[in-house]
DNA sequence: TGTACATCAGTGAACGCGCGTTCACTGATGTAC
DNA sequence: TGTACATCAGTGAACGCGCGTTCACTGATGTAC
């Protein structure tokens, strides 16, 4: 016992590892674990494996999470962060949003899925995914939709969340249907299709204005 | 040797087992297999497991395929001609595709994957899954796409082959986006929404006609 | 008619392997006195 | 300063289990003669 001023807090004690070391191993483990599921699927990507792609032995894996389901939900929480993070480093209003919309519907994003949209790599698994894993991806999809709204319309976003959406699931569908067709000039074509009907759909989303579709 | 006539040809032999009842056999492995599959994933669905939806063992399977790849790439194609089926049977022209639209953005059909859409089901799984696999299902959807395509320009339905492609994208997304959110309420919204972005893109594959836009 | 043999769809046990998870242990770093 | 002990992130072997695949065998049904 310290006769000098009772025990030492948690903050004050000295601490053998650096106060963030095992948050950062923890978020370490979250972003590898984000590409890999995404590349290789969630059944198909095995603990021990998720692991060794963050440098680490699959014994460590449960001082971070509960369970495999655990981890996933946790990344499908910190995949959608990270798309935010993304629309949300890019100009403001209306115009980010059109900047995002061509990079998702690039030929680029169609060959790279490790570093893509996880809706766009994983949301059939999701959907038959865990409850948690369910409800992290309604709350991520949602906050991102909610700033593509304030975005289109800044005075009255929740207005514009369901036609959002609609944006979402198109772009998701397109994106997806490129990739699965082994024919690439036929996916390029599809590509820009979606951008054209995601743009279309991106009108519905914004308020009512004055007919103009004669001007040129 | 038989002396009168030479060997038996293969149709004149006597057999075992009903000329058919193989075939028979595989058929109904593809087909609770496509049931399965939609239910909980490829890799979610053991062979094990698959042959005992058939009311098989395990070892039969390979009498019956080279392989569990060359299943899935069998199912997926089977699954897309049950989806032409389907289409086929309704009425013909833009008539039928509207009918199998307000079926496929359905509530019902949110609800049960097993007996829907293989799109919506696994197609992040297929985009991972063999060549095989993704070549089948690039077959299937383009015959599928052709075939809507000839009920909305029958004069010339390459030309429309792309924009129907971009409504199958946006029905498709629209379909997991619903199935993956937990707010049913919500849900319910997308598929509208979807029914909405989906019919504004089946125009965009029909021919030009006379702006009518100002019609009531 | 009787017997030996052929055919073949399907059985069920076994193969090696990777799965998710558990746990005794290591070793670097700290405190107690 | 020296020694005993505490902390704890990470290791690595092991658990039981289901995976995809193989294979010797079964048993129903046929033919040969």
């Amino acid at each position: 016992m310290r006769k000098d001023g009772g025990p030492p807090s948690r903050e004050e004690r000295a601490v053998r590892y650096d106060k963030e070391h095992k948050q950062a191993t923890r978020q370490r483990i979250i972003s590898s674990a984000g590409r890999r599921l995404k590349s290789d699927g969630i059944d198909g990507s095995g603990v021990a494996t998720l692991m060794a792609d963050a440098g680490l032995t699959n014994g460590a894996f449960y001082a971070h999470f509960e369970s495999k389901d655990d981890l996933v939900a946790t990344v499908v929480a910190d995949q959608l962060r990270l798309q935010r993070e993304r629309l949300g480093a890019l100009p403001p209003g209306r115009a980010g949003v059109d900047q995002f919309l061509r990079w998702y519907l690039s030929v680029e994003h169609r060959e790279d899925r490790e570093d893509g949209c996880p809706s766009a790599a994983l949301l059939d698994e999701i959907v038959r995914g865990s409850d948690a894993t369910r409800r992290a991806y309604t709350d991520g999809v949602l906050a991102m939709a909610d700033d593509v709204a304030a975005r289109l319309v800044p005075d009255d976003p929740r207005s514009a969340r369901t036609a959002v959406l609609g944006v979402f699931a198109t772009v998701i569908g397109t994106l997806q249907l490129a990739r699965a067709l082994t024919d690439r000039k036929l996916a390029d074509k599809v590509l820009e299709q979606g951008i054209l009907n995601a743009v279309a759909a991106l009108s519905a989303a914004e308020p009512r204005r004055r007919p103009d579709r004669k001007r040129r």
